[in-house]
DNA sequence: GACTTATCGTTCGCCTCACTAACGTTAGGG
DNA sequence: CCCTAACGTTAGTGAGGCGAACGATAAGTC
């Protein structure tokens, strides 16, 4: 039975050449993939990209406004609201009003939300070497930081 | 008024170094900017980045059916029908029956579509140049060898 | 030749992600 | 005191990448 895969996942080798090298699509390929791979685990383990990203936030940048938390993450103002939702019910995280400036929420991380961050950091890891799976340790560090490279340009046009 | 670009863009400087050097994170970024870059010079010019698969599609694998179109191109079967529909009302496509087996369209890349295509082709190398407008030709080549190491390992996994 | 199974194009609907618009609240500078 | 701006929040938008199902057609099997 020849029947494969009936995804929509194109057939590398019919790619053709002049697809196959743009960097535009490659990228978009390999943020596909990596989602892929990220989300995997981190929805097994009941979590998303966008709620790891502010843990990680909170524990390196220390506490701070929702604002702060959009600027330090890239996250949408209007998508913080829900993700603080869940990680405040989830009780990783703590929100409270600034007495200082009213208009402003200051959040914290919890002591189960750095547990919790310690197992998804975990996750990420491996999520990041299933990714870079068939790149050599040198290869991956190119990679990064040509990318890092390309997202700064970006980033300060 | 120092209001400044009133979008959710992460400022750079302050994005935690671990969020920074994830490479799943830095490929969704590079593909956002690859989007934008892209997307910005083909909806000017009335086309999408899907259009543009096709047109390359048919003009260097030849003619070919729906379905040998959505294996080539990685565009899902149910989207390619709009895709295609959009081509063969400007022209750029012509969608005829396969008299061998009824069941396939057979599409065809018409002059006005070849004669387009070489317009989208420059516009797309313009949004390669912009893109990869901070790396060097050598730095270019690195990351998209490594990009399509990285697509080729995860599209046959 | 009838049955079964698979493929093709198509429609519909879902979900995520990034983003815009608007609004009430609060701060702060003239 | 006003005006402007920032804050958190809600609602809605649009594209991209899917899955499910369906009628029509083809191909393989008995």
């Amino acid at each position: 039975m020849p029947e494969r895969d009936r995804h929509a996942r194109a057939d590398p080798a019919a790619v053709p050449p002049r697809l196959r090298s743009l960097a535009s699509r490659l990228l978009g390929r390999g943020a596909l993939h990596a989602d892929r791979i990220s989300n995997a685990r981190l929805t097994a383990a009941g979590a998303t990209r966008w709620q790891y990203a502010v843990l990680v936030t909170l524990r390196d940048a220390g506490p701070a406004s929702q604002a702060a938390l959009s600027d330090r993450t890239g996250i949408h103002r209007s998508d913080m609201v829900a993700v603080l939702a869940a990680l405040t019910a989830a009780g990783q995280v703590q929100r409270l009003p600034d007495p200082d400036d009213r208009r402003r929420n200051i959040v914290t991380l919890t002591e189960a939300g750095a547990t919790r961050l310690d197992l998804l950091d975990r996750l990420v890891d491996e999520a990041q070497d299933e990714l870079l799976a068939p790149l050599s340790p040198t290869e991956r560090l190119d990679l990064v930081r040509l990318l890092q490279r390309l997202d700064h340009h970006h980033a300060t046009r």
